[in-house]
RNA sequence: GGGCCGUUAGCUCAGUAGGUAGAGCAGUACACUUUUAAUGUACGGGUCGACGGUUCGAUCCCGUCACGGCCUACCA
């Protein structure tokens, strides 16, 4: 079927890299000393100067005794030309046997052609690497999706935006380091195997660790190691690193997943939004080309000030001013008249937040700061000051996402065991005793976040699948590999 | 996990109210010394995702499966 006619290919492509290789020419072959990259040669072109470069043969317009074809390395394309008479009969004819995909070396003097485009007139060229499989086509590129991320190579070989994304995200992920180092954080690397999967509700990754024959998790956040190093002394730390949970692939998730976390000792709040808004400023017009991404309905302004609003107005604003005074039967049907189902085990804290969930947070497209959740929903955070019943947090919002929640961090060892053990119910082992212990030896007042890389990527970038911010994400194992 | 949709040449796509399929690019051959999606002429290339069923006959209809997409569910 299919592997026989793309045999053909390879075939011819054998044929030719044999009779290159009978013609004394190396098919996968050595280094090869360049002047520089192609961006760099065509920065520094100069009519008539002497230079090498390699890449990637991608087009070849062959006229007989005149070839023009295109190069490409990882920073730009470049024109060279072959002209028979510039070099020996037998490296022209050699040539000629070259398929696009080819990597090569060439040297040879810089010249304009009457078209005005910068080309390399090659007197010498070698062969550093055969292609035996060919090239998605050059003009539509790879649009089969699933092979876009199975065979992602070639995807960034083919679809020149692809590149530029990723370019992008890691100009980001770069931009990010800096900022915060810029501040005084210190980027620490913490345990992604942990003997106990806290500080997040997801199911983990169970794994076994044979030498001392015990379950072992891939860790679902990072936070209750980092506020170990805020007891250690750490008083400024982040991590920017890989979390993995084991749900469900969507649009928005993949189980592996880049989150940047947060913690500055002595804070509050405020500061967590002052870092926020700093960085996805910075990200904004830095890497991202302004502080408007999108057009027309979907832009989204990331100009200061952001909305900031408190989860309670926003659930009166939606159901209506005596939505607290209801009785819970009552809110039930107002939340089912807006087309929501309800859990019968829920009570009223959480069919308020479904209907912040369904009905509100998707609807909060400009950038906004929401404030205030019930304290039950957020285990590892501190409550108001002014009132217990809630918790001294934001969770910011862009598009309809949560990008980045961020908590007066708990520090209260009796109340946060308490939190806990509630949490876990029955399932006491899941409680991480060594982290509350850690507690008890005291951690300073802090105030600390959670990023979502990859999604504040897309949101950056106005994509809207995660698996295009992943090079590789995750797809179903194909059964018939060869 | 559930619902809907998709899978045709190496790539991008047409197509057949059921009679084993076409184009462009890519490939092969020839021509061509400034092209850049080079051009011109000719030629080759397909188990129409896999397996079953219905039928004289299936790429097309039906069923199962695989993979993917969208929606949905789980992920404080």
């Amino acid at each position: 079927m299919s592997e026989l006619t793309q045999n053909e290919y390879r075939e011819q492509r054998l044929v030719n890299m044999r009779a290159l290789e009978d013609m004394g020419y190396k098919p996968f072959g050595h280094a090869f000393k360049r002047s520089g990259r192609l961006a760099e040669i065509r920065e520094e072109f100069v009519e008539e100067k002497e230079v090498t470069a390699a890449g990637r043969l991608t087009t070849v317009r062959d006229m007989g005794k005149s070839i023009f074809a295109d190069i490409r390395d990882g920073s730009d394309r470049f024109q060279i030309y072959v002209q028979k008479k510039a070099l020996d009969e037998e490296a022209f004819a050699a040539f000629k046997l070259l398929d696009v995909g080819d990597h090569i070396g060439v040297a040879g003097a810089l010249f304009t052609t009457r078209t005005g485009e910068p080309t390399l007139k090659i007197s010498k060229w070698d062969l550093l690497s055969k292609s035996l499989l060919p090239l998605p086509e050059k003009w539509h590129g790879l649009k089969d999706v699933e092979a876009r991320y199975r065979q992602r190579y070639l995807d960034l070989i083919s679809n020149p935006d692809v590149r530029e994304l990723f370019d992008k995200r890691i100009a980001a992920i770069k931009e990010t380091r800096s900022f915060l180092e810029a501040r005084g954080f210190s980027e620490v690397e913490t345990p992604m195997l942990q003997s106990q999967a806290g500080g997040a509700a997801a199911r983990p990754f169970v794994t076994h660790y044979s030498a001392l024959d015990q379950e072992m998790y891939m860790r679902i956040a990072p936070e209750l190691y980092l506020k170990r190093l805020l007891v250690g002394g750490f008083d400024k730390v982040f991590e920017l690193n890989r979390s993995f949970r084991n749900e469900g692939l969507s649009r928005t998730h993949n189980p592996e997943f880049t989150m940047l976390e947060i913690y500055e000792a002595y804070t509050d709040l405020s500061g967590m939004k002052d870092i926020i808004e700093g960085l996805i400023t910075h990200l904004a017009e830095n890497v991202f080309g302004g502080l408007v991404v999108g057009e027309g309905d979907d832009a989204i302004d990331f100009n200061l000030p952001w909305r900031e609003v408190t989860y309670r107005d926003l659930i009166i604003e939606r159901m209506g001013d005596d939505w607290y005074d209801l009785s819970f039967e009552d809110a039930s049907a107002r939340a089912e008249k807006e087309g929501l189902s309800l859990d019968p085990a829920w009570g009223m804290m959480m069919v308020t937040h479904e209907v912040y969930e369904k009905l509100i947070e998707k609807t909060l497209h400009q950038p906004t700061f929401v404030t205030r959740f019930p304290a039950e929903l957020v285990p590892l955070a501190g409550t108001c000051d002014d009132d217990a019943s809630v918790v001294d947090v934001f969770e910011l919002v862009i598009g309809g996402k949560e990008v980045a929640p961020a908590y007066k961090e708990l520090n209260n060892p009796l109340v946060q065991r308490e939190r806990l053990d509630n949490q876990a119910g029955e399932d006491a082992e899941k409680v991480d005793y060594d982290f509350l212990t850690a507690l008890e030896h005291g951690m300073p007042p802090a105030g600390g976040m959670g990023i979502g890389i990859d999604r504040l990527i897309m949101t950056l970038a106005g994509v809207d699948a995660i698996r295009d911010v992943i090079l590789f994400p995750q797809l179903r194992q194909k059964t018939s590999a060869e």
